[in-house]
DNA sequence: CAGAATCCCATACGATACTG
DNA sequence: CAGTATCGTATGGGATTCTG
């Protein structure tokens, strides 16, 4: 099917062909969408990784928004969290089930963006 | 190749494995990944839409950041503008071959979260 | 090591009014 | 119809400090 047609279908599901204000996916598009939603769905895409890791990979996250993007997406069941316990404290996150389904859909795109970036910063100031 | 080797590779191409922080790739992102601009551009990738029609379909999204959203967007490369000279005004907005292409993986995205956006919210608050 | 708590700010965003 | 201009606010996000 093509891209048109599947946006077709997916908006023919709403009543007057919109995106609808109050809809459960705006809220969940955000989330996942977030500044550091993404990077963090694509490290944790790789294999489990420990808090320190993720602070690590996605370069310039502060600690605050480590911690409250971790729980929003734990809160959407996107994201595991397993902590050990030991001393000193061990704790890894993974990707759900659904997180993975997610994931294998945002990392192709996260592909693109890294892949096309410069030639879009270029054409911008150009 | 898995999901896992992609992201591997994706990261392989930067020096510490990392997503860096300093990187165009993260302003083009964050375009993309915005609030609205993830539905302009799903609106866009259907067929090519005038002002009116995209304030409608991306309910709840106000003039000013409709023209902000379009701006950037065109400014990447992604968004065409094309503006016909009659009364009243009429202007059309579509996807260049540029947005074609991000489209084309932006869409199952948002395509899944609607999908998924009732049980995620379901087990939110459950 | 893996956070929580607090303070603070920039800006993304919304509402309204106006225009060619 | 397709915008621009202005004002006001909420909150996403950063820096710092503290703790089991």
């Amino acid at each position: 099917m093509s891209v048109s047609n599947r946006v077709t279908e997916l908006r023919r599901r709403f009543d007057a062909e919109i995106f609808p204000a109050q809809c459960p996916s705006r809220m969940v598009l955000d989330h996942v969408t977030s500044k550091w939603g993404v990077l963090v769905l694509a490290a944790l895409a790789e294999e489990p990784r420990r808090w320190g890791e993720l602070r690590r990979i996605a370069e310039g996250i502060s600690e605050k928004m480590l911690a409250q993007t971790l729980k929003t997406l734990e809160r959407d069941g996107l994201v595991h969290r397993e902590a050990h316990p030991v001393i000193p404290p061990r704790v890894d996150y993974s990707l759900t089930s659904r997180g993975e389904e997610l994931a294998a859909l945002l990392v192709p795109l996260l592909a693109w963006v890294i892949d096309h970036a410069d030639e879009i910063v270029t054409t911008e100031q150009g």
